[in-house]
DNA sequence: CATCTCTAGTCAATCGTTTGACTAAGCATT
DNA sequence: AATGCTTAGTCAAACGATTGACTAGAGATG
């Protein structure tokens, strides 16, 4: 990492002015044509990069903007993340990406070393139990201030913040699940993931155990866990065994329906038949399992490229809470008798 | 976005000088611990927030590292992207992430922003067709000299480059992959996806295809596509018709062998009794499929977490190439007669 | 010839932070 | 009284690019 070239450098190699040299590589009019030509061939001989962070001090602007991810290691995320960077890429936006693995603390972490980076925006999804006071570094100073940086919110809400969030309907999103296995005629019910500790979790957990009520069902056999496929095995065999077993399972989401699967077929049992099974979030393989997943489609897509607009100006910074629908696949049957 | 307070600002609101403020907000021991309380007080006050294109522009040191990625749809190289993260993160790195589509123009245009914006470090996974000339930004400027910026390329070789590559066997992958179907009995054996735009699939079909050779098989039916589930569904219902239809498949990835499994499964065979199926990648899907899928695994976490150490000075700056090892789990079976 | 205009630049301040060199005030020592 | 030391700072240049104000010289015009 020898020094880098600058403008100084081009300058005395040609004998100009710093201000020329700026300008030349600019294609500023006030620089004849051939000037600016043997400016351009000097810096592609001296290997010049342009210096941006020398640059934005004077010019006060940003092409960047943080993404922050609670957790990389389910692809539901990665699903985001795809959606986000498409449509800040074709913006001409780049990415600075935070992973707050669920912690608070990595996640203040990372949102301050974005803040001192200069980001133009930020699109967060927050980690387990992110309160307003955890976000305070991004909140508006004083009633009616503008936010230090534009930001949005998406997939999990933080209740009483003053930042526009870009939501699922969750609660939908349970009953929508829970009702496809009731009209099925299933009245033994189960529930697999989630937890109290994101709204994406108690808002579908609470759709479906609404549903479940309104209907005059018992109340289901729960297990809450960890969002992975392991969990999801590891719950739905369990949760098989004896004779009392749930002939419908409804998952938080479809990685741990992903393991539900291969734990139904582990016990000898035949998906859509002897147990009826409905995931959420339609990740890209729900479409490929075997048979395919029936799923609550989560907008994803749409969710993702709204709040990275919201940033841009180009969609009003307020809530938006995106309906979502029933993907009728292979998973659920009508309940044996 | 009003201004920024600023050093400045500071040192005004106290009466002290920027140079104190600076010092004092730094713990500088020059600076007695009442009046830098002072300070951190009055920066909290003021809503200060450290700008570190302005310091880094003295110091010329940034902990930003690039990462490029050729295509993030692809879940593979999400999970590359997560070890990496995490490599970086635990020694505090920042990521600048770029997504190429499979672009040689996008992938341009990204690591040149990436050095615009003085990254410490790059890690690239090359896009389909990247020749040496296509990275020159990045190449050492005369023989001998160091690189512009530490790199590291990872999964896809790039042929000739003066710059270290952190890759999987492929070749012994393919054969690995094909071993075991002719292990198992298997003499109409096909090949699914891939083709010979990069390293990878030329690599990993290569030595698929010596290894047929070397057994005295017949040549494979070949379906050459694009990396997607829906490939593999529709390259697998195209060979999986008529009396000579392959017994055994190798899929260039295991992202292929989701899609041949539904297609399997869709033609009413059992997979691992009728159809063998070996993929490659072992994504993390892959244990969860029923029956799970035998592939071959590539050590993403190590190639991953060597690339960006590699940048981090901590491993030494030159090729390695890792060999992947057959995972059997239950997609392959006695070849029917 | 004197003046004006145009061309092709140059100058100097600025963005926000850092840092090596410097200093005013206070006190102790010889 | 002169000297030295310590404390608690200050000063000013530097990092690299940008930009509004300025200018030397050439040529045109009155």
């Amino acid at each position: 990492m020898t020094k880098r070239t600058t403008l100084r450098d081009i300058a005395e190699e040609l004998g100009l002015s710093v201000s020329s040299v700026s300008l030349a590589l600019r294609a500023h009019p006030r620089i004849p044509a051939a000037t600016a030509e043997s400016v351009r061939q000097a810096a592609a001989r001296l290997g010049y990069i342009y210096n941006r962070a020398a640059a934005d001090l004077r010019r006060a602007e940003s092409h960047l903007v943080a993404v922050c991810l609670s957790d990389l290691s389910n692809p539901v995320f990665n699903e985001f993340l795809v959606q986000i960077e498409d449509e800040l890429c074709t913006r001409d936006r780049k990415v600075f990406l935070g992973v707050a693995r669920e912690s608070l603390d990595q996640q203040r972490r990372f949102l301050q070393t974005a803040l001192e980076h200069g980001v133009g925006g930020i699109v967060l999804c927050p980690v387990h139990g992110t309160r307003p006071a955890d976000l305070d570094m991004l909140l508006p100073r004083g009633p009616g201030a503008a936010p230090i940086v534009p930001t949005a919110i998406f997939s999990r809400q933080v209740e009483g913040v003053a930042l526009p969030q870009f939501l699922n309907d969750d609660p939908l999103a349970g009953r929508l699940a829970a009702e496809c296995l009731i009209e099925a005629g299933h009245r033994r019910i189960g529930w697999i993931g989630g937890g109290q500790d994101t709204s994406t979790a108690r808002g579908r957990f609470g759709g479906f155990r609404a549903a479940l009520e309104e209907a005059g069902l018992p109340p289901p056999l729960v297990r809450h866990g960890p969002t992975s496929r392991t969990f999801g095995r590891s719950a739905a065999l369990d949760l098989l065994q004896g004779s009392a077993a749930p002939t419908g399972l409804v998952c938080f989401s479809d990685l741990l329906a992903f393991g539900v699967l291969s734990a139904i077929r582990e016990r000898g049992l035949e998906p859509g038949r002897d147990v009826s099974l409905v995931g959420c979030d339609d990740m890209d393989e729900a479409a490929f399992t075997w048979p395919g997943l029936t799923t609550v489609a989560v907008d994803k897509s749409e969710i993702g490229r709204a709040a990275a607009r919201c940033l841009l100006g180009e969609a009003p910074a307020q809530d938006s809470v995106l309906p979502p629908t029933l993907i009728r696949r292979g998973t659920v049957g009508p309940a044996p008798r």
